[in-house]
DNA sequence: AAAATACCGTTGCAGGTGCAACGATGTCAA
DNA sequence: TTGACATCGTTGCACCTGCAACGGTATTTT
């Protein structure tokens, strides 16, 4: 037995390999998911911060408004994945840049209303043109994949999870 | 005054509406990439809390040691996507807590080998099954479109950007 | 009506992250 | 050989993030 014990480790590191693999961490989804939403955002971020030194949350606070309208930090905190603190300071920030104004509620003293400001929809259309030209990038280099990579990304970023 | 700014304002969102469209956030690649990382991230972190208390750049260095063996601190920056001062506080937690050892190296006096002990290992043995686990469970819910994703993160995430 | 409870937005605080500077070591050129 | 330069890992620092606590306001309960 013991003349063995060599040959048995080899075969037992052998069988390790092809039982628990070890663990591939360049495959593991969660890793590439991460990686790839890294690399895209600072992509992204260096085609706006040449038009304005926008954080991601004021540019998300600022997206967000754009289209909904006067709306309460409560709401914009539901709808854009991001904690009331940080939305509350993103909404300081660019109220200080100008970008846009808070009011009191009518019925509601509790509410915040966040609205933008010419200024704020002006900056926003030309971000709206650069995140269009870099989605459109994005799209060519993923081809065919497209399609379902955005409906990959919308099961595991549902609001439902 | 402020009445009629109030109604031009409304006026010229309705106009905006129509011209730029505003862009649509939800729609937008980079935002749903970021928010479908970040969601999948706290699932994950939530099963291997559980075992051990690891962040998630400790939970790199382990599985890319796991895998690649004894290897220094610069090899693990470029292959995990992480700062090199990240790297060294995470090597410098895992082995305060007895996961690794870090060695000189032979010839280069300035790179400091780390490898995993035997405990890191059994750590990683059993990281690794929640990992497989938790990957099944995602590539159940992607269905027919997880091939399609696994490519496009690669493409997005790539060594080459 | 008064009290208890729930909700909204802000702020303080501990911890993590990214960047730059540093000491230490190695490499190359004059 | 010596000096200039590059590389490696650590550390200091400013910033951001996530969480919890807080004052202020609405809503529900008694």
């Amino acid at each position: 037995m013991s003349r063995f014990a060599g040959r048995l480790l080899r075969l037992q590191r052998i069988s390790d390999d092809f039982a628990a693999m070890s663990f591939d961490l360049d495959a593991f989804l969660p890793y590439r998911l991460a990686v790839a939403a890294t690399q895209v955002s600072r992509r992204f971020a260096a085609r706006y911060e040449a038009q304005a030194g926008l954080s991601i949350p004021e540019w998300r606070v600022l997206a967000h408004l754009s289209r909904s309208g006067a709306v309460s930090v409560r709401d914009i905190t539901a709808r854009v994945n991001l904690d009331k603190s940080i939305v509350s300071r993103a909404a300081a920030r660019l109220e200080g840049a100008g970008y846009l104004r808070k009011s009191g509620h009518g019925t509601d003293q509790r509410l915040v209303v966040l609205d933008l400001t010419d200024s704020g929809r002006a900056l926003m259309d030309q971000l709206g043109c650069i995140a269009d030209a870099f989605q459109a990038e994005l799209l060519a280099e993923l081809g065919d994949d497209a399609p379902a990579f955005r409906r990959a990304l919308l099961k595991l970023g549902g609001p439902t999870d």
